[in-house]
DNA sequence: TGCGGATCACACCAGGTGGT
DNA sequence: ACCACCTGGTGTGATCCGCA
């Protein structure tokens, strides 16, 4: 019954796949959506999912193998096996752990706040998600049958309605939509304004820290600021659920009525004070921003700008309100943000104008070197909210695609000076000496990551790309079948588990490390050193432990030989 | 097509304020 | 002391864009 329910009702799912949106529309199967969560779901895609026909494929040994590889690098190895069942039910089956006090992954996972949530993920050992593959933390899977049952009850009430009755079938299909219907708003007008938000002279753009790591002032400063100021006045204003409704609603028809008391003050707005002007914010509809950073040769300081050209709901956009919202997220006491209103037929100029004048760098290398840091790989033309991802021109956008110069290494080609020339009205470039050119060193890669309630830093794209690596695990030249493949990605997901954590914090390792070895040897005083590891048995084969440097070790990782003919 | 970088929707959570 | 209510903050998955 769930099965078929889940077939008939995830047809909306395909307009979400890749390759179904290529092909041609249809409905997507369970199979085929099972199939597609596990490669593109993220929270779906952090356990290591085996495929049913594999499953069977993997013998004890194999979770011996796991376990004892786990043990031994000191780490969790947190592999967790979703069988599916007879009756299409995803099932975990098996999680090894180290246990270890030192291990982040176990502290995590014995923390409250993810048993809790864990336990919302699983019913009866079962993942519980809704008609939309997420994972639903907060609804069981009777909940979740009983939505899927109702919608395709209406659905299907729908199609059997006949002809003669279009007002009925308004209705259904209004009941249909209004889940995923958007709030229309009233058409109102909208205005443009022009906004620019500054932060005081600055030191430093791009640095490092003492331990080398770089920072990008510039994102610290002013990007992030502004991304926190635009998200919260994105935020929605909290909702309340009609359970809460109804409860208040009991209690005031029971209570008794009390005297009012004249003394405190009547129609008080209760909660939190407001972050002032964020209100503004929130009328406004979108924005294009420019970054802007100029460059004071004297005091030998940055002064980044925020150049925004927004479209608001609001006539008027008081200055003071725009500075004190800004300071709140800034926490600078800075004066100097503009506000005037925009000609949404000057949009380009407004904002092209705006750009860094390299002028002022040419006699400063190391500025000039900063600031092409800071500026690495960074957008400095972004938009937001109504205007997220348009584009003004073809034109523009090859300006954009040409700007980015300084993304490339030296090597790769010469530098340019680029500056505009209102007489042409076009760019003027200038080929910049060897003695100009400055390569960008890459930072740190702040890439993007999902760190999953078992406390691992992961990515979807690195799980992907593993499973789909074809040279995990040495074939040697040798044909792989799919059954070792599976198995090597076990392995090699666990080996790059250890160097992620030796990476992380390698000082905890080694102690950690030293500290398994002693009470390893105390414990069990029969086994001896080899090979720089601790073993409690010195006969490969049959010894807990597991070296996957060591050949007779990885024989046995080596699937079992066909007979002879 | 893969990867890096960015925004957005949704849900939950922490904390503050007024009232009982 | 507790509750109702309000606010912004944050985690998480989905999606989109640009580039090689």
């Amino acid at each position: 019954m769930m099965a078929t329910v889940a077939e008939r009702s995830l047809d909306t799912i395909g307009n979400k796949s890749r390759k179904i949106r290529a092909g041609k529309k249809r409905r997507l199967t369970y199979h085929e959506w099972f199939a597609y969560q596990m490669k593109h779901n993220q929270k779906m895609s952090r356990l290591l999912l085996l495929p049913s026909p594999f499953w069977s494929a993997l013998s004890g040994e194999d979770m011996d193998i796991v376990a004892r590889t786990a043990k031994q690098l000191g780490n969790c190895s947190t592999v967790q096996f979703i069988g599916i069942t007879p009756d299409k039910k995803e099932v975990v089956q098996d999680t090894y752990t180290c246990h270890s006090r030192f291990c982040e992954i176990c502290a995590n996972r014995r923390s409250k706040e993810v048993q809790k949530r864990m336990a919302g993920w699983y019913v009866d050992g079962a993942t519980v998600m809704d008609g939309r593959g997420k994972l639903a933390g907060n609804r069981t899977r009777e909940e979740v049958s009983r939505w899927m049952v109702s919608q395709v009850e209406l659905q299907s009430a729908l199609n059997r309605l006949p002809e003669d009755q279009p007002e009925l079938s308004d209705v259904l299909q209004k009941i249909l939509d209004d889940g995923e219907k958007e709030l229309q708003h009233e058409a109102k007008p909208l205005y443009w304004h022009f906004i620019t938000l500054t932060i005081p002279n600055i030191p430093h753009v791009w640095e490092r820290d003492a331990n080398g790591n770089a920072i990008n002032w510039l994102d610290v400063k002013i990007l992030q600021p502004w991304r926190k100021l635009w998200r919260a006045s994105r935020a929605k204003k909290s909702g309340k659920a009609s359970r809460e409704k109804k409860s208040k609603h009991r209690k005031f028809l029971t209570a008794k009525r009390p005297k009012k008391d004249k003394k405190k003050k009547k129609n008080a707005k209760r909660g939190r004070k407001p972050i002032a002007g964020l209100s503004l914010f929130r009328m406004m509809l979108g924005y294009m921003g420019r970054l802007e950073i100029t460059f004071n040769k004297k005091a030998r300081t940055f002064h980044p700008h925020i150049h925004l050209l927004v479209v608001s709901q609001s006539r008027w956009i008081p200055r003071p309100l725009v500075l004190a919202a800004w300071q709140y997220y800034t926490s600078v006491q800075t004066r100097n943000v503009q506000v005037k209103k925009a000609d949404p037929s000057t949009v380009g100029k407004e904002l092209v104008k705006y750009v860094t004048k390299t002028a002022d760098l040419e006699d400063d290398a190391e500025a000039a070197k900063e600031l092409a840091r800071a500026l690495y790989g960074r957008r400095t033309l972004f938009t937001g909210g109504a205007m997220y991802g348009i584009r003004w021109s073809e034109t523009v956008a090859q300006w954009e695609k040409e700007r980015a110069y300084m993304k490339h290494e030296p090597t790769e080609g010469r530098h340019v000076r680029r500056t505009w020339n209102p007489k042409t009205n076009q760019w003027d470039y200038e080929i910049l000496g060897d003695s100009q050119t400055f390569g960008p060193v890459k930072g740190i890669a702040a890439r993007q990551r999902v760190v999953t309630l078992d406390g691992e830093i992961t990515t979807q794209k690195y799980r992907n790309n593993a499973l789909d690596r074809k040279d995990i695990g040495r074939t040697h030249g040798r044909p792989q079948s799919e059954e070792q493949r599976w198995r090597n990605v076990i392995v090699s997901e666990t080996k790059a588990k250890f160097r992620r954590y030796w990476a992380q914090s390698p000082v905890e390792y080694a102690w950690e490390w030293l500290l398994v070895g002693v009470l390893s040897a105390i414990a069990a005083p029969v086994a001896g050193w080899e090979k720089g590891r601790y073993v409690t048995q010195t006969e490969h084969g049959t010894a807990d432990h597991f070296d996957l440097n060591c050949e007779p070790c990885r024989l046995r990782l080596k699937p079992p030989e066909k007979e002879a003919k």
